[in-house]
DNA sequence: CACTGGACTGGAACGCCGGTCCAAAAAGTG
DNA sequence: CACTTTTTGGACCGGCGTTCCAGTCCAGTG
């Protein structure tokens, strides 16, 4: 076989030792991920992505079982490069590498809004498990009893996933029609409005909204959540 | 068309005096949450709410600008049944009832699952505002500093909601056809089998992923979360 | 009491979606 | 070369959210 047909499309090698210039699995999950950046998960439609790699809905279905595994493998493989950039578990000791990861986490999913809410508990995706396994190994190293070390890690892993994704939400929604700015001038405007008999705390924090920064967010509760986990692992520290 | 039964339907009169028997937007919202119990978000169409109200679909556009707004209202609903079971912010200190507040919110989300990922943050929804001034007016209470308490409301507002989410979100997923037990149990078989040098901390807690309660694992984080307030909010044991 | 005009209804229709099907093109095999 | 297997992609299906609008109802008016 001649090396170099004229290729009417770019593709990359199936794993399998399929044909040349084969759609691969791989391959439908990147530019999967690119679209779903660009046009949100509403806007993205398995007509779009044929379109993109130049090839129909049908062929698509030989790789992949359903849209939804599609968005799944999208969203694992998101939760895969924000692993792959986080310092690895050993370089940190456990608080620490805990806020570390979290943070890492939170930032890739900032990045790909539309993925926040597929990374599930329990976990079942490869990059999923790697981060469940991460936490669980750092929150071990806190010398948390063994009893607990589970219920813990659990609980961590769902605030990293879950509060990203409840931060993370109103972007998606929102955010491709307005700013994010101008949403929360409007958001504090209408809870100025509010009566203060009924809305005592919102009413007098609207100032606070308006200059709210979401990571800030994340970060204020992953460490209260840090904090009582050194206050549990601890339990009285203070002049031992 | 057989219209001619005697009372062909029951409901309520609308709000400012129209016809009697006229569809009301609180009406609709009842049914479709009765819908959305029984059918899930993915079966729930709007089709199937005009047949149960037995109108058509155009009828219901007159009341709710769209299926969004339609779901969001339900989700409120939901939050507002949660908030009148909930004890009264009066009743409580400060610790035990922002306690009492996210467990009852967590419930009422289990009841109704589909609910759990449409409460959202910055709250604008009526009910979503008023847990959202609870959990302020509690988090006031506990003596943290005004300049904190806005960021540490919102952490645990989007703890309670976020994390309830990520929980329950399963269920929702896979409860329809799959029992969460034996679910469960699939899962931790599969953890069990993978390598332990991959995952080490995974493979030694296959049974505890078996025999976790999802409640308690909410409480859990909850409860390192409220420790974590408290050694915020008085760094150093009584000095007053 | 007749009438009217806005409130309200609900069936038909539109454009698009996820998913399936299958004839045919391409690659592997002998 | 012929034959089989793998892979493709356009046509197609049922159903979705939403819109449209001809018609129904009834509170108010004169």
């Amino acid at each position: 076989m001649t090396q170099n047909e004229v290729m009417p499309r770019t593709r990359g090698r199936a794993p399998d030792g399929g044909r040349d210039g084969a759609l691969s699995q791989e391959l439908i999950v990147g530019a999967a991920v690119a679209l779903l950046d660009t046009h949100g998960e509403r806007g993205f439609t398995l007509r779009l992505l044929a379109a993109d790699l130049r090839t129909g809905p049908g062929a698509l279905y030989w790789r992949v079982s359903s849209k939804d595994e599609l968005v799944a493998l999208a969203a694992d493989r998101v939760l895969g490069d924000a692993l792959a950039e986080a310092p690895h578990p050993d370089d940190a000791d456990g608080r620490a590498g805990l806020r570390a990861l979290a943070v890492a986490v939170y930032d890739a999913l900032d990045r790909h809004p539309w993925a926040a809410s597929h990374v599930t508990a329990p976990a079942t995706l490869p990059h999923t498990l790697r981060l469940f396994d991460r936490i669980g190994t750092l929150v071990a190293r806190t010398g948390l009893p063994a009893g607990r070390q589970f219920a813990t890690a659990s609980a961590l892993f769902s605030y990293t996933t879950g509060v990203s994704a409840q931060i993370i939400a109103p972007a998606v929604t929102v955010g491709a029609t307005t700013d994010r700015d101008t949403f929360l001038a409007q958001t504090a405007e209408r809870w100025a409005w509010l009566d203060p008999a009924d809305h005592p705390f919102l009413t007098r924090t609207t100032a606070d909204l308006r200059d709210h920064d979401d990571r800030d967010q994340f970060t204020t509760g992953l460490d209260l959540l840090l904090t009582g986990l050194d206050a549990t692992a601890r339990p009285r520290p203070p002049e031992v």
